[in-house]
DNA sequence: CCCCGCTATTCCGAGAGTGGAACGGCGTGG
DNA sequence: CCACGCCGTTCCACTCTCGGAATAGCGGGG
């Protein structure tokens, strides 16, 4: 099964050959908005994997300054490998937040709207069972029957703890309307847009070059 | 450093004895609140680390059905390690959606309001420094400069992934925002919190137990 | 003049996590 | 009676990820 951090450094290759350096430069950037991030490291690692692989070659090409950097482009395979990704099935992560969802939808969306629009429904549909089927944290804390109690403190720590925990679910709760809510107003978009451009076509942008540098938001 | 699962098995050891199985039932019901999960394999596997480092011991617990189940229960070690990583200092996570936060929150509950206001304030910091460093997707998409451009396909085609990238770039801008006014209110009651109880004292609470079974949420 | 930051890549050890599968006995509902 | 779900543990082969350090030359600011 592909990685996540295959499918990033294939759809970045997709428009267009691309250094280590830039792929680090890119995530370092936007990667929030994927919820992914990466160690230098292991995005070299990546690359190398992507050639051993026969998905992508790299050439030399030398800078003014430091050693050469290495070019990685795409082969044919590496393409056909990233567009039989786009059509394999699409299966929600057990974790709202992980950035299975969001590297999807990124990196599908040469295919226009009806693809994304697709992709926003099945999450959507995910998430609000998932929602359904959540068990409150005070039962966990509470506890309902057998087991007597070994020394709990004073009501008042009982009660604090409980409070504690509360907050937090308030937390996952939130988060979880939050993304359940922004599911539909993309789905409404979208479905907007495919009633509009019905058909679609692929395309390559760019990364952020050197012009743009500046400071890489760590 | 303690990891994750490391601090989870040692906080709920810390509230009695439990077996494997506690565990991980555990984490399928409640771990939605921490945005973790963990595979069957880890946990045992987390267990054995606990009792190499001597900060854990088993001992059998013979069951009417199946095999015997193992009962860990915490050293005097075990529970020296926990708090010493409750005192340890906390830094936040690049990532905002990492249970590194949550994690820290309900396991550090024990020590009262004081403590827990301190670590959200902490978070809350941190995120708004990062909500402010963001840098726009879209300038990752359009480039600013010095590539002469490929082959961009028609402007439809620039257009509509644009709008594609900034649908999902607002995901990451709700999500965070979202995040941050959780942080404020949960600050506010807790400092009213803090206010009213200043003396924190540590009190143990259960797993779910065997009478409030059923489905195990996933 | 010196230090810092940017470009650019490489290497490595360690262990965390994935994604199953296997086994067995109990109780329950159909 | 049979199937299924619950309880409970174990094993495995990877692969991914973490974290840091090392190297090097250039340009700019103080």
């Amino acid at each position: 099964m592909l990685q996540k951090l295959d499918i990033i450094t294939l759809g970045l290759l997709r428009q267009g050959p691309h250094t280590g350096y830039d792929v680090r430069r890119w995530l370092n950037r936007y990667g929030w908005a994927l919820g992914y991030s990466a160690q230098t490291s292991q995005i070299y690692r990546q690359l190398g994997r992507l050639v051993e692989r026969g998905w992508a070659a790299s050439t030399p090409d030398p800078r003014g300054s430091g050693p050469d950097a290495k070019l990685y482009a795409l082969t044919e395979d590496g393409r056909e490998a990233f567009e039989a990704w786009v059509d394999s099935p699409y299966q929600p992560a057990e974790r709202p937040m992980d950035p299975d969802f969001q590297v999807r939808m990124y990196f599908s969306r040469h295919r226009g709207p009806a693809t994304l629009l697709e992709l926003v429904r099945m999450e959507l549909r995910f998430r609000r069972a998932q929602h359904d089927r959540r068990v409150p944290l005070d039962a966990g804390l509470i506890g309902t029957g057998t087991g007597p109690r070994a020394d709990s403190g004073d009501a008042d720590d009982a009660a604090w703890a409980l409070e504690a925990s509360l907050l937090l679910e308030s937390r996952g709760r939130l988060l979880a309307a939050t993304l359940i809510a922004w599911l539909e107003s993309a789905e409404d978009r979208l479905a907007h847009l495919a009633a509009a451009l019905p058909a679609p076509s692929p395309s390559p942008d760019p990364l952020p070059d050197s012009a743009s540098r500046k400071a890489e938001t760590r």
